[in-house]
DNA sequence: TAAATACATCGTAATATTACGATTAATAAT
DNA sequence: ATTATTAATCGTAATATTACGATGTATTTA
């Protein structure tokens, strides 16, 4: 028990949780939102910026880039990190289907 | 260790991380699409149409429910569950916000 | 080469989630 | 009243997540 069932959803069911459970946490919205506005890609930076260990920024990390929201490049010492604009874009257009579906006159109860 | 820092965020990100969290889970997504679907309300129709238990599915709409994504009203015997259309636009609002944010332009990396 | 810097990874403790059988609570039908 | 139906809740086992200190790895500077 306690394991997702994820056979009995659809590929697109699946795919969507995944990347907004990627996204489900405020220390990775931040992180998302830090990135988007520095332009410029960020570091390490985003452990002074948000107030965690330097480990667990890194875990955080780990876990945008495995859901394929970021990517990151060694620049120097430092590892540069910015949004993936392809699967940034399927995102919005995942959850634009989702939300299209609903009908504001689908009022019941 | 292992309870997340609030506090270190803002409201915004700790609100939209609730919301996207209980989005974040293929047997929900599958019930919101069903609620949205279905139009009129259903209830334990659920239970049949996916593939789990009357307790799991319970627990999810509880989920949904705390979000304040959903609300269910008696009728009769069973429970009519639909979509919360205030809290769906506006999770649909922060949503579009954080998008927007991200312009194609900022490539680096 | 040695020290410094920037991140990743490991190990681990605390906590949260997921799923389900069993039970309970409430309404409806007989 | 009794039984059936529907959904919530309880208890529990398996698993996943979150956070951090400590350590490892690679590059850069002195």
């Amino acid at each position: 028990m306690g394991v997702t069932k994820s056979e009995i959803y659809t590929e697109e069911q699946n795919r969507l949780a995944v990347q907004l459970k990627a996204i489900a946490h405020p220390a990775r919205i931040a992180i998302l939102q830090e990135l988007i506005k520095a332009n410029a890609c960020i570091c390490g930076d985003l452990v002074t910026e948000l107030g965690l260990a330097q480990a667990t920024i890194s875990q955080h990390l780990k876990e945008l880039k495995n859901a394929g929201l970021i990517q990151g490049t060694i620049e120097g010492v430092s590892i540069c990190y910015c949004i993936e604009p392809k699967a940034w874009k399927n995102l919005q257009n995942e959850l634009n289907t989702l939300f299209a579906l609903y009908k504001d006159t689908n009022s019941c109860c």
